[in-house]
DNA sequence: GTTAGGG
DNA sequence: CCCTAAC
């Protein structure tokens, strides 16, 4: 009685650790930080524009910025208003400016207007959403990079993909020399995507009816219209499974795990119309998702041990009219195709095949080349900005560019088999069927663009450009706290640590100074990826896969003394009543903490000090131990109830008053 | 859900 | 701290 009353009256509390969430909750959150899995870039549109405007532009002054951005803009003009032609309803002049085209914000301006419209979008998606899938736009993914003398003077760029960079020219040029990821390197980069960014991204030309093939089937018409689908219903559905394995390959393949950011999808307006594909997306694949997400990371690196991704954004081609074998095309660019080389591809899912009779088509929407990198000068206009981009991606569709045909995840590297020997003609085949660009770049300089040689020695394999692309794919999604990174994130930020701010310290070797009167393109230098996209990760996971250990949290004296102060009264074999007692509010102790620590509590008291270890314990304390611990032995400790009197306590035990634990 | 005990 | 048998 005396006992409990003291109790009550001298309540200790101390500093209590945040209690960590229950076990299933902690469970749960392991992979709950995904990228956006779907930062795809797509450079069909960007190698159009490339394509024409270097034709266009070729007897005339290639230096002449004014003279290109012109041309750019009145080309997207032609564009917009040819494709408006297509277009039902009609369109916001504002949104078809291509002035915004200029300022980089093309996109983001359009998305504004997708939601302007959205009331009659929406009447409409269902007619339109056939082309929303199949629908990229823009390139993204650049980052334009000013060699002004001013390196640090900050530099926002707003790319096409909706991205917005920040930060210094130096800073972002150092980084992406050094496979660093710009949008993770916290100190000075953000990289911020627009809440509706893929949806509206498809929707642009979705909406006009632009179904932009990459290369188109004659030089002449760089925007063959290649998903035009006769049958707007039949597409539609075919869409919606589309998207499904669409869903199914990149949750399963590793590319992209989007599943997080579903949300984006739920809220945007899409919808533009991607809804259908959207939705479908959002309950399907985010069940899967969790199902997926533990062997994720195992079947990510299986599939791809050997492969990285390039590409992506693949094609879905409407049943009319894509049959412009994808490498056919390509070869129209003099790209030359190889396929025994590295990397391999896809997201998969996208390349859609219809087979008809004995061809096999199939279109392929999208490619991805996310490691070009742009040095500009700081000074330079969008305009020269865009140019350069422009002969940059000429340069490299036409020369140092390669595709390779990755089937299942495999390359196939024999030239000389015909699709029906590959396996490409089965509908199931030819699902898993991906594309993608591979730089060629034995000769480095051959991915360079402009009169100065590349600033740093670009890789020299063509893996290494895949190597990049594996880091991230087998990366992406898995780490936490992503958010909103675009994919062109580098894995190896997150492999070191989910923590943004452990970016992985690369050698300071990098001369800065090579940059500034550089303007190249350069294939990112994946040498420190490999290893650390090899082994960090796949330790952490494994671990966050069984449920995670709790932290370690050494009981404080305090806690010590609170807890012996309770086992006096209570004795032994009540743990729920001590919990209850003295450890209440201390959510981080579980009554089986406490029985375990009174194990301990008593083995300590029982070796010499000398042997004891961590945060020493009062003498007095385990002298208490053990007269409790003897005392209760005795008496069987469960006696209810009562609390015995007598458990010894050590002479100058302070009082017989009870030490409550608190803990927030 | 608790308790007890081994790991 | 974890795991788990036993209650």
């Amino acid at each position: 009685m005396v006992l409990k009353k003291g109790f009550q009256s001298r309540m200790v509390s101390f500093d209590a650790p945040v209690p960590r969430a229950p076990r299933s909750a902690r469970r749960r959150s392991r992979h709950n930080k995904i990228s956006d899995g779907k930062h795809h870039c797509p450079i069909e549109l960007l190698a159009s524009l490339a394509g024409k405007l270097l034709q266009e532009n070729e007897s005339s002054s290639a230096s002449n910025n004014a003279s290109d951005e012109n041309n750019l803009l009145a080309f997207c003009k032609d564009r917009v208003k040819e494709e408006r032609q297509h277009v039902d309803k009609p369109l916001k002049v504002e949104s078809l400016e291509l002035g915004s085209c200029e300022e980089s914000n093309f996109v983001v301006q359009h998305e504004l207007e997708c939601k302007d419209q959205q009331p009659k979008q929406e009447s409409q998606s269902k007619d339109e959403s056939d082309h929303s899938v199949e629908c990229t736009s823009v390139i993204s993914d650049f980052v334009p990079l000013d060699k002004g003398k001013s390196d640090t003077k900050p530099m926002v760029f707003n790319n096409v993909d909706g991205i917005r960079v920040e930060g210094t020219r130096k800073s972002i040029f150092k980084d992406l020399l050094r496979g660093r990821n710009v949008a993770t390197n916290n100190d000075r980069i953000k990289l911020q995507k627009p809440s509706c960014r893929d949806p509206s991204r498809m929707t642009y030309f979705s909406r006009h009816r632009t179904d932009i093939n990459l290369f188109g089937r004659d030089d002449d018409e760089k925007f063959s219209r290649m998903n035009k689908c006769s049958n707007r219903l039949k597409s539609f559905r075919y869409h919606q499974r589309v998207g499904d394995h669409r869903i199914r390959k990149l949750l399963s393949s590793k590319c992209w795990r989007a599943a997080p950011k579903l949300k984006d999808y739920e809220f945007s307006k899409s919808d533009c119309n991607a809804k259908p594909m959207l939705i479908s997306y959002k309950r399907k694949a985010f069940h899967k998702w969790e199902r997926y997400q533990d062997d994720c990371l195992y079947k990510k690196r299986k599939l791809f041990d050997r492969s990285s991704i390039v590409t992506t954004d693949v094609v879905v081609s409407g049943e009319s009219n894509s049959n412009l074998p994808t490498k056919s095309v390509i070869a129209d660019k003099d790209v030359p195709v190889e396929e025994g080389g590295t990397s391999a591809s896809i997201s998969g899912s996208q390349a859609a095949l219809h087979v008809k009779d004995t061809n096999v088509k199939l279109s392929i929407k999208s490619f991805k080349i996310p490691e070009l990198f742009i040095d500009v000068p700081q000074t330079a206009t969008v305009g020269s900005l865009k140019r350069t981009i422009i002969e940059a991606i000429t340069a490299i569709l036409g020369s140092g560019l390669r595709v390779g045909v990755v089937l299942h995840g495999k390359k196939i590297r024999d030239d000389g088999r015909t699709l029906l020997q590959s396996g490409l003609c089965c509908q199931e085949n030819l699902e898993n069927l991906g594309f993608t660009l591979e730089p060629t770049l034995e000769n480095p300089q051959q991915a360079t663009v402009g009169e100065n040689p590349p600033l740093m020695a670009p890789c020299d394999a063509p893996n290494q450009l895949t190597s990049v692309c594996e880091a991230i794919g087998s990366e992406i999604g898995v780490l936490d706290g992503v958010g909103d990174q675009p994919l062109l994130t580098h894995a190896s930020d997150h492999i070191v640590d989910n923590t943004p701010d452990n970016v992985p310290i690369l050698p300071d070797s990098l001369p800065d100074n090579n940059s500034p009167d550089c303007t190249a393109i350069i294939p990112l230098p994946v040498v420190h990826m490999e290893p650390l996209a090899a082994v960090p990760i796949n330790q952490k996971n494994k671990r966050s896969e069984l449920s995670q250990r709790r932290i370690r949290r050494p009981f404080s004296v305090t806690e010590v003394e609170a807890l012996v102060q309770a086992i006096e009264e209570l004795g032994t074999g009540r743990w729920r009543d001590v919990k209850l007692r003295a450890f209440e509010n201390a959510d981080h102790r579980t009554y089986v903490d406490l029985k375990d620590k009174w194990k301990t509590l008593v083995h300590t008291a029982s070796i010499s000090p000398q042997q004891r270890r961590g945060e020493p314990v009062p003498q007095d304390l385990l002298d208490r131990v053990l007269s409790a611990h003897a005392y209760w032995s005795q008496h069987q400790g469960k006696q209810h109830g009562k609390h015995l009197p007598g458990p010894p306590k050590a002479a100058n035990s302070s009082t017989d008053e009870g030490i409550r634990v608190g803990g927030t």
